[in-house]
DNA sequence: TGAATAATCAAAACAGAATTTGAATAATGC
DNA sequence: GCATTATTCAAATTCTGTTTTGATTATTCA
């Protein structure tokens, strides 16, 4: 156990095993990722992991942690400007983008697809940092949408089908990709699309409630 | 290897074994479930996964299967029938049923739900019979409602928008449930929501490209 | 009934992977 | 420069889980 790490190099060897990790979890699993596989890619001993990160489960923790990071990261400056229409694009636009972000590691979005639809102890990280934030944040944008008068449950049920179109295609990009791999291609096509279904929508429930009690 | 299967308790333990990797497939996964859980549960012997699937990964799929046929059969006859807001209403209902169908074993979804975010061989028969006909099935929906006037793309996008509103639902429903779990609680509530939310936005698509050239 | 075959079982063998070890090397601080 | 501590390494070890074995029991059918 390393009590003092200011070695350039070893911080250099940790590094590289959480990027090779990262890609090896995200390629196999957790459980079918092996020490050996993960090593070899990174160029260390397999003594490395248990040196720096005490077990696999750590490692992996870690490795969760890292794209957690770098996702928070790279959210942009442009939050609750604008007209409604454009948080909400803004917001759309921020999601998506995630996907598309070359300068960002491909991994990061498998990796946390795979722990949010098989969680370990890391998910409470991921829920609690990104999920649980993001999907307040689109509550908000959609109740400004619709307005006061729209029942809360209706809004938490409108925010839910804004924030599943955005899920989806961040992380469950491989089985959109399998069953249409021309929808991914324009990004920008996917915003506005998303954008303008989702605004139609909301602006329809707004009606609905307005003026009192509600039709139907 | 048995030549001849035609003993009652033979089938039997095959059934249980089924039943009892189901659970402990999705409870684990593929990977960190064990033969010796999986028999343990099943109350057999842990030569009998050999003995009637040869290995681990054969009785994997075969579990994937039968989730599948056990899908696949619950489907209501109800198609094509009636308006296009009746058939997406029918189809809405019959995927979210899906989820609060008792008479069913409830590790399916979440066995399903693995496959989908972390593929192996059984992924193919998984899209190939359940996924991909569905998809389709949304689109051609969705082409009813929003007319011969939107192009094909357009339609693409707004299948998966209607789409991903269920998928969530059904396949990430433990996140769902972590994140806010009354919404789950009222599952006709939530049909209705999903298809006037899309209602709305199909009616407002139609509507974008009705009479020639569209607007903006 | 009894020979042939199917199915189950406990225990053993095997395989693969995680972890530990102890030695060797590199870096640091006095 | 040297003692101390950090890091890396190849090899050994331990651990965990899958698969096989060979004996035993149950079933089938002539």
């Amino acid at each position: 156990m390393p009590n003092v790490k200011n070695n350039v190099a070893a911080q250099e060897t940790r590094r590289k095993l959480i990027e090779a990790a990262g890609e090896v979890f995200a390629e196999r699993g957790l459980h079918a990722a092996t020490i050996k596989q993960i090593t070899d890619r990174a160029g260390v001993n397999t003594a490395a992991i248990n040196y720096h990160f005490s077990d696999k489960f750590e490692l992996y923790a870690a490795v969760i942690r890292h794209a957690l990071s770098l996702t928070l990261e790279r959210r942009s400056a442009a939050r609750t400007m604008g007209s409604h229409e454009q948080q909400l694009r803004a917001y759309v636009a921020e999601v998506i983008g995630d996907l598309y972000d070359s300068s960002l590691p491909a991994w990061r979005t498998t990796l946390l697809g795979h722990e949010l639809a098989q969680p370990t102890a890391a998910l409470d990280a991921v829920v609690d940092e990104l999920i649980r934030p993001r999907a307040r944040f689109v509550q908000s944008i959609v109740r400004g949408i619709a307005g006061s008068k729209v029942p809360e449950k209706q809004v938490l049920r409108a925010a839910l089908s804004v924030w599943a179109q955005c899920f989806i295609l961040v992380y469950n990009s491989e089985l959109i990709r399998r069953l249409n791999p021309d929808v991914l291609r324009d990004s920008e096509g996917l915003v506005e699309h998303i954008t303008e279904f989702s605004m139609a929508a909301l602006v329809a429930m707004r009606k609905r409630y307005q003026g009192g009690r509600h039709r139907r």
